[in-house]
DNA sequence: ACTAGAAGACCCGCGGGCGTG
DNA sequence: GCACGCCCGCGGGTCTTCTAG
């Protein structure tokens, strides 16, 4: 029996399988396998021959044991959130070019921010981007100190040292927002806001001023909402109980808004006759044609490219600036919004 | 200086950094963070103590590279689609009580079933999970003579030998919901299928075997559907445009109901008044207050649990029958059906 | 004398077998 | 019998060395 069996039974191929059936070495395995110098035209082929009968697969874990760069990037997300795994997919473009693997970590009821990120860090990862979290800033800082952490959508003030954050300009997309409904004639418009939610307080914020540089003070009105469709709901049937009803509404994402828009539709309540209705985030939903939801787009390939050049620039070494990236929101009108009035 | 310095400077803190710093040997180090007999409670929180100080944090990859175990379970899943999302969360659910780790891997635009799985197998899982896979049959009958696999929500006929499938009596669902609709009085009953997805043609059988029984073979009729709301809602608009409107839809799934559900509220039609709609899977989206959907509930959790609890089978060595699990699922009535023409 | 091609030693971080006091 | 240390190997990359041309 040769000492390494050419088919190890139902063990996995390693590169010294391979290399006894191609009959040279470990070491020359490797070079074919990692397409590095060094190997001869016709070696080369044979040795791949030899890996393709075997299945031989490279251990991407003992691969990155030797070679201290694991080139992993942790994204931790949460798996209900659509306007994160839009942002995911965004990740997986820019990360795979660039030469870096991604390795998911989500949150879910039975699993927390915690047990995401320390099953991340386990795993080797060189750098964390951690899309909308909701840990304590301090705990932020710290892990920054182990690690590049790139926050996504998530503000943080003061801003720790060294933790980077990619976000999008919400104050600025509230504003986008108010403006194109005001120049269409709006004047009571309503925001139903996201609590505590990540961004919620700058598009609360964005609202207000925009009310205000329009001299609409008066109508300024933000309503509890929160981030799903249920929230928007309640908020919507609060409004619907009312005298003079607002003629717009500006909610806080995509979700929220549809829950409005449903609940209103129910209601026999026209939308855009009796009143506009806005989203946040332009994710999918809203695009959907038969929802057609007026929103404020963020621009989630550049978001995710940021994020994943940031963490990148951090492990390459480069003098990273502290401070935050933010991208421009871009309104995209649909079918939500109108002149009031317009049945 | 001696030979591991405590602090390393940018590096990862290894075993040997806490065996130094604790003034033991790395062995015994390891002994402790694995919590394995054979150290003195003393010795015990002397290591901890300078694990903590210098923020040491077990390697998971050299560990899976030693122990020839990973306890890993590669999931594969679909970004878009939340019955996978659901899915997941209830795989980590049952993965981490019984001692095994998630590894997740994406379908995404620019990554294909074949790199999502490639992934997986190099990062050293035991075993795949594969959420709605489209890949041929007889790639996944190649991928089991690597590794176990287990398909989920995706029938194989013929079923390759080793391919584990887990799935939901799809005909049955589709059954129970004709039977719903026709107890309610319903006779004109049409299918908006998901043409040549997971599950899809099971449905449809389904569909048209209840309403043989029923000795509705004449209203039988099955439009072209999709697993989006856009497809839902191109099939509501066939529907529109119809003289004698079906009175019910069983759509292919809860994304595909709410187009159709959209669609006839922005028509004016109501629902359930003049159309009931029933939806597939019971998904987040169906149970919101506002959607209410009446729809077929996939047991999600028992779904998880059966394909994970066969994996561990496989991985255990234990003689598993080959052959499909079989979960039945569950009508559950909400607000979108009602006897026709309830006005 | 110089180079391409190939081989061997050793290392990465960790766990287990076996030995020692 | 308990607490602990030494040595080796998991799979693969890197550095050094050796050989043939």
């Amino acid at each position: 029996m040769p000492a390494t069996p050419e088919v190890p039974d139902g063990k996995r191929p390693t590169l010294a399988h391979v290399a006894a059936r191609a009959g040279v070495s470990v070491a020359l395995v490797s070079i074919v396998m990692r397409g590095a110098y060094g190997a001869s035209a016709a070696t080369r082929e044979r040795v791949l021959k030899a890996a393709e009968e075997i299945g031989y697969r490279p251990d991407t874990r003992a691969r990155v044991l030797r070679s201290n760069r694991s080139r992993l990037l942790g994204v931790q997300f949460g798996l209900r959130h659509p306007f994160h795994t839009d942002l995911v997919e965004g990740i997986y473009a820019a990360a795979e070019p660039a030469g870096y693997q991604v390795a998911l970590s989500a949150v879910a009821p039975t699993r927390g921010e915690r047990q995401a990120v320390e099953a991340l860090l386990a795993d080797r990862c060189e750098a964390l981007v951690l899309l909308g979290p909701e840990a304590p800033a301090a705990r932020l800082a710290h892990l920054a100190t182990q690690v590049p952490v790139v926050s996504v959508a998530r503000r943080l003030r003061p801003a720790p040292p060294a933790v980077d954050v990619v976000r999008t300009a919400d104050d600025e997309g509230a504003r986008q927002a108010v403006d194109h409904l005001v120049a269409l004639g709006h004047r009571a418009i309503a925001h139903i806001d996201g609590g505590r939610a990540p961004g919620a307080a700058d598009r609360r914020r964005g609202y207000r001023t925009a009310m205000h540089r329009h001299g609409l003070d008066e109508h300024i009105r933000v309503l509890p909402g929160g981030l799903t469709e249920d929230d928007g709901a309640r908020a919507a049937r609060t409004l619907l109980a009312e005298k003079p009803r607002p003629s717009a509404v500006l909610a806080f994402n995509d979700r929220c808004a549809t829950g409005v828009l449903d609940t209103f539709l129910r209601a026999g309540v026209a939308v855009p006759g009796e009143i506009s209705v806005v989203g946040f985030d332009d994710t999918s939903l809203s695009r959907l044609a038969h929802i057609d939801l007026t929103t404020v787009a963020q621009d989630v390939p550049r978001l995710a490219e940021l994020a994943v050049g940031r963490a990148i620039a951090r492990l390459d070494g480069e003098a990273v600036p502290d401070g935050e990236q933010v991208v421009a929101p871009r309104l995209v009108v649909r079918g939500t919004t109108a002149a009031p009035g317009t049945d």
